[in-house]
DNA sequence: AAAGCTCCTATTTTT
DNA sequence: TAGGAGCTTT
């Protein structure tokens, strides 16, 4: 993404990266250079990365020098000969790929001995699946019927495009209530990603959806025609198209000879779309190396497939070697003791413990606090204490399950003007006004896009669904889309707003566009827009804007802007905030999925609490309480030194004031058994005291914490 | 046909 | 809280 993305997902991730083990990277260490190289690495590293060209699974353990053996795997690649551009680096998610890319590029930088004014080779084809599939397409279009500028629609986009699908078939008014279009798009996502068929995913996902079965199959029959029709890819076509494209064997073969190596990581998280363009890229796994840990599964609703993982070996013959790190370079024993007891209550596993020789240390604590309140307070407590012992803010961590958790500890962190940075749950680009601006840059970018226009010809006083609908169809029925535009006659009374906009959109169009001036254009023309729908809060929502504007003067076009946004939209607080001081130093909050891959000398997770971890959405099967038990598991062993589990012993489920706050008791996790919490020092009042304290008034202090805040504003 | 209302509901995690 | 659906008014 752009500068200030990078700028803040850097410094989100070298300080911790510092004080890693990196025997390779130690002070002074001077660069591999051939005969030597890699000396440091543990044998099973050693192995991984002189590996030859056989199929490889390698099974790597939280904290065992995953990425530095990766990174030095591609770096010893390249020394021996290895074109950086044949090299094919694939993850899961979006900070992995940033991870391994800036690993891979330090370690190359080393190996070959360059200077700090010399760039290492660049690696262009790393990053997520969906990014790589995405370019893959755009190159291959014309040889696949692909549009060439097709639009990639972010999941807001799909759920309001079959939302418009829904409508059209007249299942938006069926006698029993039929299934809303998140859960429309999520079932036809399962069925894609799964490679399941409708039936299957419904008996198995959605049971109460079942009875709709002929009805969503039309539905979803109508969703694809229509994104066809709109030239727009969402983002299981991304994968699903990359897949097809490789079922043709000549295309197969063409595409396979292009990258003479193939490294995943994050397999554990792979679904079986994914493992089908794997196995089709490199049928005879040659070049092939996947890394992962099952342990760490924790995309299951997505349908991350677990089997991927298990079964990788016995896809080829001879079977692919498996190698196994299982020596963890990050955290005390004392930690891993703790973690290796959660996730020995799994049902099914790669079997393995983490051990490490750090010398023994503090166990890892068990806090029991009173409410959410308390639970804050705690944390900032506690924070402020490590920082006085010299812990930086950057090297602790706050984990959470779901992205509201941290609500009481941000209005804490303000109140005590305690800088932090969020990550995980970002919803920047769901934004209304957000997607307002970018439905005027892709409507540009793509005419055929109704998704686009449909919303641009809202805006305009005067015009509502009707006449919208009427502007679109005459557009669909052109050759000229743009032309059509031109010539649309609005109401009268919308005349003169209607011909601000055509003005802007032929601006827009002109071939010889400028960028990122386009930019400038669109928020001149909807600046007025915006402040007569959203007067309350107008100057926030074009601080955002002006935002937006900044990340796309990093990117060099408009259609790589808006296929940047959408496949990495700025993913903690501090993107929209701008690049934070090179010296300041903050706290970092994050979900645990997106904190999967991170290590930070102190974690404190917070609410491990039945009812939140595993959360109460997710006890029905036992599958997805194992997901959440894993999940669990990748929280602790995020930790080097000391690791914090917050029990408040009340915590409310909803903010909605309406019903009243409700209030659960949960009571410590059920992944910490009697047996399993012997194992950390318990802090905070006994239970019985707790509740007793439980009666305070809680709830309205939430307000002043508001207030306190605003007055910063 | 558009706009301005009043309910209502749905709230995991990510590409 | 906020966005959406559905109703009523202009």
């Amino acid at each position: 993404m752009g500068a200030a993305t990078s700028v803040a997902a850097e410094a989100a991730t070298l300080a911790p990266l510092a004080l890693t083990q990196s025997p390779v990277q130690a002070p002074g260490q001077a660069l591999p250079t051939k005969p030597g190289v890699h000396a440091l690495l543990n044998p099973a590293q050693w192995a991984v990365v002189h590996h030859g060209h056989a199929p490889l699974l390698v099974v790597a353990g939280a904290g065992t020098g995953k990425t530095l053996t990766l990174a030095s795997r591609v770096a010893r690649l390249v020394l021996d000969g290895a074109d950086p551009q044949r090299l094919l680096l694939l993850t899961f998610s979006r900070r992995a790929a940033q991870e391994m890319q800036r690993r891979a590029g330090r370690m190359l930088h080393q190996a070959l001995g360059l200077r700090a004014t010399q760039s290492a080779p660049a690696l262009p084809w790393a990053g997520t699946f969906h990014a790589i599939g995405a370019r893959l397409l755009r190159e291959y279009a014309d040889a696949v019927g692909l549009p060439v500028g097709f639009s990639i629609l972010d999941r807001g986009d799909a759920e309001d495009l079959m939302g418009l699908a829904r409508q059209a078939q007249g299942l938006a008014a069926t006698k029993t209530r039929f299934p809303l279009k998140g859960t429309c798009l999520a079932i036809y996502s399962r069925c894609v990603n799964s490679a399941e068929p409708l039936d299957a995913v419904l008996r198995d996902r959605f049971p109460w959806c079942a009875v709709w079965h002929a009805e969503l199959k039309a539905l979803f029959r109508a969703y694809v025609a229509d994104k066809q029709a709109q030239h727009s890819l969402d983002y299981d076509d991304l994968l699903l198209a990359w897949a097809q494209m490789l079922a043709d064997p000549s295309l197969a073969a063409h595409l396979g000879a292009r990258f003479d190596f193939c490294l995943v990581d994050e397999y554990q998280d792979t679904n079986r779309l994914q493992a089908r363009i794997l196995r089709a890229l490199k049928p005879d796994g040659r070049g092939l190396t996947v890394v992962g840990d099952d342990a760490q599964s924790i995309y299951g609703f997505r349908a991350a497939c677990v089997r991927n993982i298990l079964d990788f070996p016995a896809q080829y013959a001879p079977a692919a070697q498996v190698l196994t790190l299982e020596r963890n370079y990050r955290s005390t024993q004392a930690i891993l003791d703790a973690s290796n007891a959660v996730i020995a209550q799994a049902a099914e596993r790669h079997p393995k413990a983490l051990w490490t020789d750090a010398r023994a240390s503090a166990r890892p604590r068990l806090v029991t606090v009173a409410d959410e309140m308390a639970q804050a307070a705690w944390v900032a407590d506690e924070v402020l204490a490590q920082r006085e012992g010299g812990l930086t803010l950057k090297a602790q961590a706050v984990l959470f399950r779901t992205s509201h958790h941290s609500a009481a500890l941000e209005l804490e962190l303000a109140r005590r003007q305690i800088p932090y940075v969020k990550y995980g749950g970002l919803k920047f680009l769901e934004a209304v006004h957000v997607k307002d601006l970018l439905a005027v840059l892709r409507w540009a970018e793509n005419p055929r896009s109704r998704m686009a226009g449909f919303r641009v010809a809202l805006l305009v006083p005067g015009i509502g669904p009707a006449h919208a609908r009427r502007l679109l169809d005459a557009m669909d029925a052109a050759t000229d889309p743009a032309a059509a535009l031109q010539a649309f006659a609005p109401p009268a009374a919308a005349a003169q707003d209607w011909a601000e906009l055509t003005r802007l959109m032929s601006a827009l169009c002109q071939p010889q566009s400028t960028w990122p001036a386009d930019i400038d254009a669109v928020q001149h023309w909807y600046a007025p827009h915006l402040r007569r729908l959203h007067e309350a809060d107008a100057a926030q929502r074009l601080g955002d804007l002006d935002q937006l504007a900044r990340l796309a003067a990093a990117q060099p076009t408009r259609e790589r802007f808006l296929t940047e946004l959408t496949l990495d939209p700025p993913q903690a607080t501090s993107d929209e905030a701008g690049p934070p001081l090179r010296d300041e130093d903050y706290l970092i909050l994050s979900t645990i999925h997106s904190a999967k891959g991170q290590e930070w000398s102190a974690v404190t997770v917070l609410n491990v609490v039945d009812g939140c971890m595993p959360a109460d959405l997710a006890t029905g099967h036992a599958a997805e309480i194992e997901e959440e038990r894993r999940l669990l598991y990748v929280a602790m062993t995020r930790a080097k030194q000391q690791l914090n589990l917050m029990v408040p012993l009340r915590f409310h489920v909803s903010q909605q004031h309406r019903a009243g706050d409700r209030h659960l008791y949960g009571g410590l996790s059920r992944f910490i058994p009697p047996g399993v919490a012997a194992l950390f020092e318990r802090v905070g009042p006994s239970a019985d005291q707790a509740l007793t304290s439980v009666a305070m008034p809680a709830a309205g202090t939430i307000d002043l914490g508001r207030q306190l805040k605003s007055a910063w504003d």
